[in-house]
DNA sequence: GTTTAAACGAGACGGTACGTCGAGTCTTCTC
DNA sequence: GAGAAGACTCGACGTACCGTCTCGTTTAAAC
């Protein structure tokens, strides 16, 4: 038996929506849990009771983002094609300011191991697994998964983070190619 | 003609020495501007006349480690031995709290791109410089260097940021490894 | 409509009393708002929020002492009686640690004329106009009172100031017996 | 026996000349000793060691001002004449900016008992040596001179610091009249 | 002339107070 | 009892001035 008024989805929603518009319009690091409280019409204390800190927030946007666009990949009989379409479609989504933010999360989470733990939990190790089984379909058993999957990812972080060079579709076919040519 | 006092050398490297001691000692994140100066033995006013942030007081204290150990890559005769001990010798390194310095002046630059663009041009590109003559040794040249290199170096930076496996030498050589695999 | 969180009426008296505190024990010049802060219990923050200086704080705490000691200067029958024991009330407080922050206060304002502006309005002119109607009472029509008020809380402030001589009721008595001869 | 070079009488010159300009131009508060020494073109170690702090080198600057300025105070045949005479010269000089330094001097000798003690022996004291006599010629000996003193420049210190009126030639009239009113 | 030593301009040094800002907590009133 | 508003404590930040120090240069008297 709860009592007592109950937590406002209307809040929940509009919290998640203003700090995904601040992170667009002025960068991650530059926005505030005052800002996202303003933005969304909310008090300060709703923030710190539901999640605690900014990059709590953000972690549970991105989750639904997710979940909004997770399309079955529906394996069509192609597998080289089935790898190729995923990376262009994971790392099409991290050239925009998505990955701005992803990468916001991850930088956050480096001064505490509590923050790191969830976001390995719920923002990388869900793509580690969805990307997996592809590769199991291209690769052959000698080539060890892990390390291949460290290989796609990392070359997509490193760019992400450094912005050498942009993360976008021709990347992701460039890396889907490499991965195909290790497969022998 | 220059006159006045001279900069203090004593000073400055008592701020580079206390930042990375403090650095391993607490963490990137936790140390701060204060901290170094009190353990410095150093007016705070020096840190901002000579440097203005932790960032640039840590990258340059990478530079001076960079020099130090720089030790000339003897070209021997096996290409390949000398890729394996080159990502050996760096991802080992990496693998100490040095890596984990790095990584925090990368995470800072991300929101201050001039900061940003020192990182990159200090930090990041000297080791693609390196990096790139060993892959020409043993990669055909149908496979682009940029890409290789992304692979090799996003591997680690993947795995220091996100610490789901070490970064260590055993993983130098499996990189190594499957470069060698993709060069054919 | 007003919501939040009110003022915190202890943190006021807090601030006033210990700013008051501090300036009997050090002089008013020695005293910080840090110092205050510290003593009061209190954030830095506070004291920028509701006074933003030194200066107001003690307007503010010696308006409040000026309401406590008010007493009404019931007008006896004799007019010379009372000029006297105002002055000797006035300057005898003025020739505690009180006169020295009300110094303080005065000089803090002459370089900041919004400041001076204030000082005047609350600090001096409520003085002036209560030693006025005293005045009417024992000068004939032709002497200028403003001239009168002038000469007599000027001789007050140049002792403060100056300190060649002591405030106090002895002064008070022997200004006042002046002020009786101009009247001839 | 003295070696070495000798001091500069130039910079000593270009010092008190700067530093009056400059409380002429933004108020004795605002002046700073860096900004006196960078206006005269001098060394801040210069300042230091010959006169320490700010209020020396304006005690200095004014003690030269008044020196130039003495013009022999005459003895006329009227006394009244000659002390209203000598008032509207004194209040005359206080009027302009000069008034505004030696408040600001006086000022910051308040919270340094050996400071103050040279202003009152430097700008004070010599001051009321001058009007002494003067009063002396026009009141009878039962007046207190020192109270006579405190009074008429106590009127112009209190117009300095809390500027309520003009401190100028017409006032020095008044002071003057009610001097000569209080003489009987 | 050469030496000697103090004064000089310049500017970096270690400190300290300032005023601002974000984080996280607390208190009051409203829904 | 959840939520909005906003005041609270705390502590890091970056700035400014202070008074000291260390340079290299200049100046004039002593030798």
């Amino acid at each position: 038996m709860t009592r007592g008024r109950p937590r406002s989805e209307e809040s929940r929603r509009a919290v998640l929506s203003a700090a995904l518009g601040l992170c667009e319009r002025d960068g991650y690091q530059a926005v505030t849990l005052k800002d996202i409280a303003a933005a969304a019409g909310v008090g300060r204390q709703t923030l710190y009771r539901w999640w605690g800190e900014k990059a709590e927030i953000l972690l549970e946007a991105l989750g639904e983002l997710a979940a909004e666009g997770l399309a079955a990949p529906e394996p069509s009989g192609d597998p080289a094609a089935d790898l190729e379409e995923f990376l262009v479609r994971t790392f099409g989504s991290a050239g925009t300011y998505v990955g701005a933010v992803v990468v916001g999360v991850m930088v956050d989470g480096q001064g505490r191991p509590e923050l790191g733990e969830r976001v390995r939990r719920e923002l990388i190790q869900p793509r580690r697994g969805e990307l997996r089984p592809l590769l199991d379909r291209v690769l052959p058993p000698e080539v060890d998964r892990e390390l291949a999957v460290d290989l796609v990812f990392g070359a997509m972080w490193y760019r992400l983070l450094n912005r050498h060079a942009p993360v976008d579709g021709a990347f992701a076919r460039e890396v889907a190619a490499a991965v195909l040519r290790m497969a022998g």
